[in-house]
DNA sequence: TCGTAATATGATATATTGTATCTTTGAGGC
DNA sequence: GCCTCAAAGATACAATATATCATATTACGA
């Protein structure tokens, strides 16, 4: 179970895996979209009788995003849950986020060679040297190119 | 001079430069860095007697965009003058910005056919049909590179 | 030139997102 | 059990953004 995976990710680093980082991971984890930190306090809060401070959601996706387990959207100010969590894969290559238009669905994919080349160079041609190692697309995805044709 | 340019392009479009729409466009020309609303605000409201709601920066901000005189980032949540008032330049590609994480400046660079090619390469691989026209990547410009070795 | 429609701006309220700071709780080592 | 430190709670507030209604300005035709 992912949760799990996520409870052993932690242990190596010697972070610990509250009861509260779980209930937040999960909530990410059970969402087919990015959500705002008030989004997911709103789901914990909903989930549980307890209230939690919005100033935790903060704290505990700051720590799920040093652990990976979690990935900040810059570009909308939401958090998803790493998609590898199981794999124990370890974002050595840069990471694409490709957010979809229509369904607001994301895929999370490792940068390809030419990709990363591409842009490197780019960035040499003005003298920048790049640190990004995240990079949110936007787009339409599958499903969502399927079910324009449809029906029309 | 930039601003008269604006103008011209603001007609082309059978669009309305006004005294705060150049005002807005002014400062952000002025400034080194990627400005907030609320800064573009300040300094608007510092410059002159008169003072502007915060409602009007946004939606000025909004019109300049439309218009491609200013860009927004929305990994800052800033928002940039276009470099390329001057040229008459049309967007025609898409664009990068490229963030100095030293100094905050930004370069707009077009995106090369090789940059371009590889994200949809890359996007193709799991269904993904790109719409993004603008990316921002951090890194460290040539200035920045430069003094980080000087004085050691 | 006057009236009118459309556009732009002003004014105000409020929603959303994020941070600072101090206090309390709880887990683990001694 | 006690101590220490990390985590979480509580509260206040800052920063960013939108909704909405009122007013002013412009363009333009009668």
């Amino acid at each position: 179970m992912l949760l799990r995976a996520a409870e052993v990710a932690c242990a190596e680093n010697g972070a610990r895996f509250t009861q509260r980082r779980r209930q937040v991971l999960s909530e990410l984890m059970q969402s087919s979209s990015p959500l705002s930190a008030y989004e997911v306090l709103d789901l914990c809060n909903r989930s549980t009788t307890s209230t939690m401070p919005a100033m935790s959601v903060y704290r505990i996706l700051d720590f799920l995003e040093q652990q990976q387990l979690v990935h900040r959207l810059s570009s909308s100010n939401k958090n998803v849950s790493c998609a590898h969590i199981a794999c124990g894969h370890k974002h050595f290559q840069k990471t694409h986020f490709l957010l979809c238009d229509g369904c607001s669905s994301v895929e999370e994919v490792d940068a390809t060679e030419e990709a990363s080349e591409a842009l490197e160079q780019m960035a040499k041609t003005v003298g920048f040297k790049l640190t990004t190692q995240q990079f949110e697309l936007s787009g339409i995805c599958t499903t969502c190119q399927d079910s324009a044709g449809e029906g029309l």
